[in-house]
DNA sequence: TTCTGTTGTAACCATTGACAGTACAATGGG
DNA sequence: CCCATTGTACTGTCAATGGTTACAACAGAA
Protein backbone atom coordinates (compact mmCIF):
# COMPACT_ATOMS: atom_id res chain seq x y z
CA UNK A 1 0.00 0.00 0.00
CA UNK A 2 1.21 3.16 -0.52
CA UNK A 3 0.87 7.21 0.45
CA UNK A 4 -1.62 8.76 -1.64
CA UNK A 5 -0.11 11.24 -4.12
CA UNK A 6 -1.88 13.80 -2.12
CA UNK A 7 1.69 14.34 -0.75
CA UNK A 8 4.03 14.60 -3.22
CA UNK A 9 0.58 16.92 -4.82
CA UNK A 10 1.21 19.67 -1.76
CA UNK A 11 4.82 19.40 -1.73
CA UNK A 12 3.97 20.01 -5.55
CA UNK A 13 2.36 23.06 -5.13
CA UNK A 14 3.46 24.61 -1.99
CA UNK A 15 6.89 24.63 -3.98
CA UNK A 16 4.96 26.26 -7.24
CA UNK A 17 3.39 28.52 -4.34
CA UNK A 18 6.62 29.90 -3.62
CA UNK A 19 8.48 30.27 -7.01
CA UNK A 20 5.75 31.75 -8.69
CA UNK A 21 4.68 33.76 -5.96
CA UNK A 22 6.20 37.11 -7.55
CA UNK A 23 4.90 36.87 -10.75
CA UNK A 24 1.43 35.51 -11.07
CA UNK A 25 -1.39 35.51 -8.80
CA UNK A 26 -1.50 31.66 -8.20
CA UNK A 27 -5.02 30.50 -7.87
CA UNK A 28 -6.13 26.96 -7.62
CA UNK A 29 -6.49 27.05 -11.41
CA UNK A 30 -3.09 27.83 -12.02
CA UNK A 31 -1.48 24.97 -9.53
CA UNK A 32 -4.40 22.83 -11.17
CA UNK A 33 -2.41 23.52 -14.44
CA UNK A 34 0.95 22.84 -12.91
CA UNK A 35 0.25 19.56 -11.44
CA UNK A 36 -2.39 18.12 -13.43
CA UNK A 37 -4.94 18.16 -11.46
CA UNK A 38 -8.45 19.12 -11.19
CA UNK A 39 -8.67 22.30 -9.47
CA UNK A 40 -11.59 21.18 -7.30
CA UNK A 41 -8.63 18.59 -5.95
CA UNK A 42 -6.00 21.24 -5.17
CA UNK A 43 -8.71 23.27 -3.55
CA UNK A 44 -9.28 20.57 -1.26
CA UNK A 45 -5.91 19.93 -0.60
CA UNK A 46 -4.86 23.91 -0.05
CA UNK A 47 -7.90 23.54 2.51
CA UNK A 48 -5.88 20.85 4.42
CA UNK A 49 -3.01 22.41 4.48
CA UNK A 50 -4.73 25.87 5.49
CA UNK A 51 -5.83 23.64 8.77
CA UNK A 52 -2.22 22.58 8.97
CA UNK A 53 -0.88 26.62 8.82
CA UNK A 54 1.45 25.98 6.25
CA UNK A 55 -0.45 28.19 3.80
CA UNK A 56 -3.07 30.86 3.43
CA UNK A 57 -5.78 31.03 0.80
CA UNK A 58 -7.84 34.12 0.08
CA UNK A 59 -11.03 33.56 -0.14
CA UNK A 60 -12.57 36.15 -2.35
CA UNK A 61 -9.97 37.28 -4.47
CA UNK A 62 -7.90 34.58 -4.93
CA UNK A 63 -4.71 32.94 -4.58
CA UNK A 64 -2.76 30.86 -2.44
CA UNK A 65 0.55 31.43 0.10
CA UNK A 66 3.01 29.66 1.91
CA UNK A 67 2.46 31.26 5.56
CA UNK A 68 5.90 30.03 7.29
CA UNK A 69 9.52 30.32 6.03
CA UNK A 70 10.34 27.68 3.74
CA UNK A 71 13.23 25.71 6.25
CA UNK A 72 10.62 25.38 8.67
CA UNK A 73 7.65 23.49 6.64
CA UNK A 74 9.16 19.82 6.74
CA UNK A 75 7.77 16.91 5.01
CA UNK A 76 7.01 15.44 8.10
CA UNK A 77 4.73 18.64 8.50
CA UNK A 78 2.98 18.46 5.35
CA UNK A 79 2.67 14.77 5.87
CA UNK A 80 0.52 14.87 8.63
CA UNK A 81 -1.82 17.82 7.27
CA UNK A 82 -3.18 15.64 3.94
CA UNK A 83 -2.75 12.28 5.56
CA UNK A 84 -5.20 11.31 7.74
CA UNK A 85 -3.74 11.80 10.64
CA UNK A 86 -6.82 10.83 13.40
CA UNK A 87 -5.74 6.87 11.99
CA UNK A 88 -2.34 8.17 13.50
CA UNK A 89 -0.81 4.40 12.94
CA UNK A 90 0.88 4.11 10.00
CA UNK A 91 0.40 0.14 10.38
CA UNK A 92 -3.17 -1.38 10.71
CA UNK A 93 -3.94 -4.23 13.16
CA UNK A 94 -6.02 -6.96 12.13
CA UNK A 95 -8.78 -6.43 15.05
CA UNK A 96 -10.42 -8.85 17.50
CA UNK A 97 -7.70 -11.37 17.62
CA UNK A 98 -8.75 -14.22 19.88
CA UNK A 99 -8.29 -13.78 23.63
CA UNK A 100 -8.37 -17.16 24.32
CA UNK A 101 -5.30 -17.95 22.34
CA UNK A 102 -1.89 -16.49 24.63
CA UNK A 103 -0.41 -15.20 20.82
CA UNK A 104 -3.48 -13.49 19.91
CA UNK A 105 -4.16 -11.83 23.47
CA UNK A 106 -0.32 -10.08 23.67
CA UNK A 107 0.32 -9.77 20.04
CA UNK A 108 -0.89 -6.05 19.62
CA UNK A 109 0.64 -5.13 22.41
CA UNK A 110 4.49 -6.66 21.59
CA UNK A 111 3.87 -5.18 18.40
CA UNK A 112 2.88 -1.84 19.58
CA UNK A 113 6.54 -0.51 20.63
CA UNK A 114 8.20 -2.58 17.46
CA UNK A 115 5.89 -0.95 14.95
CA UNK A 116 5.89 2.63 16.54
CA UNK A 117 9.99 2.68 16.02
CA UNK A 118 8.94 2.01 12.66
CA UNK A 119 6.78 4.96 12.34
CA UNK A 120 9.52 7.31 14.27
CA UNK A 121 12.01 6.72 11.89
CA UNK A 122 9.84 6.98 8.71
CA UNK A 123 8.80 10.35 11.00
CA UNK A 124 12.39 11.22 11.34
CA UNK A 125 13.43 11.08 8.09
CA UNK A 126 10.32 12.96 7.27
CA UNK A 127 11.22 15.86 9.58
CA UNK A 128 14.62 16.02 8.25
CA UNK A 129 13.59 17.48 5.06
CA UNK A 130 11.96 20.63 3.93
CA UNK A 131 10.57 22.69 1.35
CA UNK A 132 13.52 25.01 1.33
CA UNK A 133 15.43 21.60 0.77
CA UNK A 134 13.58 21.12 -2.54
CA UNK A 135 13.56 25.07 -4.06
CA UNK A 136 17.23 24.84 -3.64
CA UNK A 137 17.15 21.60 -5.30
CA UNK A 138 14.95 23.24 -7.96
CA UNK A 139 17.02 26.37 -8.22
CA UNK A 140 19.70 24.24 -9.87
CA UNK A 141 17.65 22.99 -12.39
CA UNK A 142 16.74 25.92 -13.79
CA UNK A 143 20.13 27.86 -14.19
CA UNK B 1 -3.40 5.68 4.40
CA UNK B 2 -2.10 2.45 6.13
CA UNK B 3 -0.35 -0.57 5.62
CA UNK B 4 -2.46 -3.19 5.28
CA UNK B 5 -3.41 -5.96 8.10
CA UNK B 6 -2.03 -7.95 6.23
CA UNK B 7 1.45 -7.39 7.29
CA UNK B 8 0.40 -7.68 11.53
CA UNK B 9 -1.30 -10.76 10.56
CA UNK B 10 1.42 -12.34 8.93
CA UNK B 11 3.93 -11.70 11.72
CA UNK B 12 0.48 -12.97 14.13
CA UNK B 13 0.75 -16.24 12.14
CA UNK B 14 4.31 -16.89 11.93
CA UNK B 15 4.29 -16.47 15.70
CA UNK B 16 1.69 -18.51 15.99
CA UNK B 17 3.17 -21.52 13.41
CA UNK B 18 6.11 -21.59 15.99
CA UNK B 19 4.96 -21.38 19.73
CA UNK B 20 2.67 -24.24 18.49
CA UNK B 21 4.71 -26.26 16.56
CA UNK B 22 4.75 -28.98 18.92
CA UNK B 23 1.48 -29.19 20.13
CA UNK B 24 -0.59 -28.72 17.17
CA UNK B 25 -1.17 -29.53 13.34
CA UNK B 26 -1.09 -26.00 12.44
CA UNK B 27 -3.72 -25.70 9.80
CA UNK B 28 -5.40 -22.69 8.11
CA UNK B 29 -8.18 -23.30 10.51
CA UNK B 30 -5.93 -23.45 13.71
CA UNK B 31 -4.38 -19.99 12.30
CA UNK B 32 -7.86 -18.55 11.72
CA UNK B 33 -8.68 -19.34 15.26
CA UNK B 34 -6.15 -17.31 16.56
CA UNK B 35 -6.92 -14.17 14.87
CA UNK B 36 -10.25 -14.16 14.16
CA UNK B 37 -10.03 -14.00 10.21
CA UNK B 38 -11.08 -16.02 7.94
CA UNK B 39 -9.24 -19.35 6.84
CA UNK B 40 -9.34 -18.50 3.46
CA UNK B 41 -7.67 -15.08 4.24
CA UNK B 42 -4.94 -16.89 5.79
CA UNK B 43 -4.38 -19.77 3.13
CA UNK B 44 -3.70 -16.47 0.68
CA UNK B 45 -1.10 -14.73 3.23
CA UNK B 46 0.09 -18.08 3.86
CA UNK B 47 0.67 -18.37 0.00
CA UNK B 48 2.66 -15.31 -0.31
CA UNK B 49 5.05 -16.32 2.83
CA UNK B 50 5.68 -19.57 1.00
CA UNK B 51 6.54 -17.82 -2.25
CA UNK B 52 8.98 -15.40 -0.21
CA UNK B 53 10.77 -18.73 1.48
CA UNK B 54 9.73 -17.22 4.73
CA UNK B 55 7.23 -20.83 5.72
CA UNK B 56 6.88 -24.12 4.76
CA UNK B 57 2.59 -25.48 4.15
CA UNK B 58 2.13 -29.17 3.34
CA UNK B 59 -0.31 -29.66 0.69
CA UNK B 60 -2.33 -32.44 1.65
CA UNK B 61 -1.43 -33.24 4.93
CA UNK B 62 -1.74 -30.07 6.04
CA UNK B 63 -0.13 -27.93 8.52
CA UNK B 64 2.35 -25.19 8.05
CA UNK B 65 5.52 -24.42 9.39
CA UNK B 66 8.66 -21.75 9.66
CA UNK B 67 11.38 -22.46 7.07
CA UNK B 68 14.01 -20.21 8.94
CA UNK B 69 15.57 -19.70 12.05
CA UNK B 70 13.41 -17.07 13.70
CA UNK B 71 16.33 -14.76 13.73
CA UNK B 72 16.58 -14.40 10.50
CA UNK B 73 12.76 -13.60 9.60
CA UNK B 74 13.13 -9.63 9.64
CA UNK B 75 10.03 -7.62 10.00
CA UNK B 76 11.29 -6.65 6.50
CA UNK B 77 11.15 -9.92 4.83
CA UNK B 78 7.63 -10.23 5.90
CA UNK B 79 6.98 -6.82 4.66
CA UNK B 80 8.14 -6.87 1.47
CA UNK B 81 6.58 -10.86 1.01
CA UNK B 82 3.19 -9.32 1.51
CA UNK B 83 3.02 -5.64 0.45
CA UNK B 84 2.68 -5.14 -3.21
CA UNK B 85 6.13 -5.18 -3.87
CA UNK B 86 6.04 -4.92 -7.75
CA UNK B 87 4.77 -1.20 -6.78
CA UNK B 88 8.13 -1.19 -4.72
CA UNK B 89 7.72 2.36 -3.99
CA UNK B 90 6.25 3.87 -0.36
CA UNK B 91 5.62 7.11 -2.52
CA UNK B 92 2.92 7.73 -4.97
CA UNK B 93 3.24 10.52 -7.71
CA UNK B 94 0.89 12.08 -9.26
CA UNK B 95 1.24 11.43 -12.53
CA UNK B 96 1.71 13.44 -15.90
CA UNK B 97 2.76 16.84 -13.99
CA UNK B 98 2.98 19.44 -16.68
CA UNK B 99 6.46 19.84 -18.77
CA UNK B 100 5.90 23.24 -19.58
CA UNK B 101 5.98 24.18 -15.77
CA UNK B 102 9.64 24.40 -14.38
CA UNK B 103 8.43 22.45 -11.46
CA UNK B 104 6.38 20.29 -12.90
CA UNK B 105 9.17 19.41 -14.82
CA UNK B 106 11.08 18.73 -12.06
CA UNK B 107 9.63 17.90 -9.32
CA UNK B 108 9.38 14.18 -9.71
CA UNK B 109 13.73 14.00 -9.61
CA UNK B 110 14.26 16.21 -7.14
CA UNK B 111 11.45 14.65 -4.58
CA UNK B 112 12.73 10.81 -5.59
CA UNK B 113 16.34 10.67 -3.94
CA UNK B 114 14.48 12.50 -0.85
CA UNK B 115 11.57 9.91 -0.45
CA UNK B 116 13.96 7.24 -1.27
CA UNK B 117 15.42 8.39 2.22
CA UNK B 118 12.62 7.96 4.03
CA UNK B 119 11.72 4.65 2.86
CA UNK B 120 14.89 3.64 3.64
CA UNK B 121 14.73 4.94 7.10
CA UNK B 122 11.71 2.49 7.76
CA UNK B 123 13.02 -0.58 5.72
CA UNK B 124 16.40 -0.22 7.71
CA UNK B 125 13.84 -0.12 10.95
CA UNK B 126 11.95 -3.24 9.91
CA UNK B 127 15.17 -4.74 9.34
CA UNK B 128 16.14 -4.77 13.06
CA UNK B 129 13.54 -6.63 13.90
CA UNK B 130 12.81 -9.85 13.36
CA UNK B 131 10.49 -13.07 15.00
CA UNK B 132 12.73 -14.30 17.61
CA UNK B 133 11.84 -10.52 19.17
CA UNK B 134 8.66 -11.33 18.96
CA UNK B 135 8.79 -14.69 20.50
CA UNK B 136 11.36 -13.20 22.96
CA UNK B 137 8.54 -10.85 24.52
CA UNK B 138 5.83 -13.33 24.46
CA UNK B 139 7.37 -15.68 26.49
CA UNK B 140 7.35 -12.90 29.23
CA UNK B 141 3.64 -12.34 28.84
CA UNK B 142 3.66 -16.17 29.08
CA UNK B 143 5.34 -16.48 31.94
C1' DT C 1 -8.15 -48.02 -3.58
C1' DT C 2 -11.13 -45.25 -1.12
C1' DC C 3 -11.75 -42.10 2.63
C1' DT C 4 -10.63 -37.88 4.94
C1' DG C 5 -8.86 -33.57 6.13
C1' DT C 6 -6.39 -29.94 4.08
C1' DT C 7 -4.57 -26.72 0.69
C1' DG C 8 -4.87 -23.72 -3.40
C1' DT C 9 -7.89 -20.97 -6.09
C1' DA C 10 -11.65 -19.25 -8.55
C1' DA C 11 -15.68 -16.53 -8.34
C1' DC C 12 -18.36 -13.23 -6.30
C1' DC C 13 -19.68 -9.56 -2.98
C1' DA C 14 -19.39 -5.49 0.18
C1' DT C 15 -16.84 -1.76 1.86
C1' DT C 16 -13.56 1.75 1.72
C1' DG C 17 -10.59 5.42 0.07
C1' DA C 18 -8.58 7.91 -3.79
C1' DC C 19 -9.21 10.80 -7.38
C1' DA C 20 -12.19 13.07 -10.90
C1' DG C 21 -15.70 16.14 -12.39
C1' DT C 22 -19.97 19.29 -12.16
C1' DA C 23 -22.35 22.65 -9.98
C1' DC C 24 -23.18 26.47 -7.25
C1' DA C 25 -23.48 29.48 -3.10
C1' DA C 26 -20.41 32.54 -0.54
C1' DT C 27 -16.74 35.80 -0.68
C1' DG C 28 -14.23 40.12 -1.22
C1' DG C 29 -11.67 43.35 -4.08
C1' DG C 30 -12.31 46.50 -8.07
C1' DC D 1 -22.84 45.68 -8.18
C1' DC D 2 -19.39 42.75 -11.01
C1' DC D 3 -16.63 38.98 -11.35
C1' DA D 4 -12.99 35.82 -10.60
C1' DT D 5 -12.22 32.69 -7.09
C1' DT D 6 -12.87 29.75 -3.08
C1' DG D 7 -15.30 26.23 -0.35
C1' DT D 8 -18.16 22.44 -0.53
C1' DA D 9 -21.87 19.30 -1.74
C1' DC D 10 -22.94 15.64 -4.65
C1' DT D 11 -22.01 12.01 -7.96
C1' DG D 12 -19.14 8.73 -10.26
C1' DT D 13 -15.24 5.58 -11.29
C1' DC D 14 -11.64 2.69 -9.99
C1' DA D 15 -8.59 -0.23 -7.23
C1' DA D 16 -7.54 -2.63 -3.02
C1' DT D 17 -9.07 -4.96 1.01
C1' DG D 18 -11.28 -8.37 3.34
C1' DG D 19 -15.06 -11.83 3.53
C1' DT D 20 -17.42 -15.97 1.97
C1' DT D 21 -18.77 -20.11 -0.64
C1' DA D 22 -17.43 -23.71 -3.42
C1' DC D 23 -14.63 -27.13 -5.17
C1' DA D 24 -10.72 -29.52 -7.49
C1' DA D 25 -6.08 -31.17 -6.29
C1' DC D 26 -3.50 -33.38 -2.96
C1' DA D 27 -1.34 -36.70 0.35
C1' DG D 28 -1.51 -39.68 4.01
C1' DA D 29 -4.31 -43.23 6.53
C1' DA D 30 -7.40 -46.88 6.66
Amino acid sequence: MQISSRFTLAVHIITCMDTFKNDYKVTSDFLASSTNVNPVIIRRLLGQLKTAGLVEVARGSGGASVARPLDEITFLDIYKAVECVECGELFHFHENPNNKCPVGRNIHNILDDKLNRVQQAMENELSSITIADVIKDLDKYLV
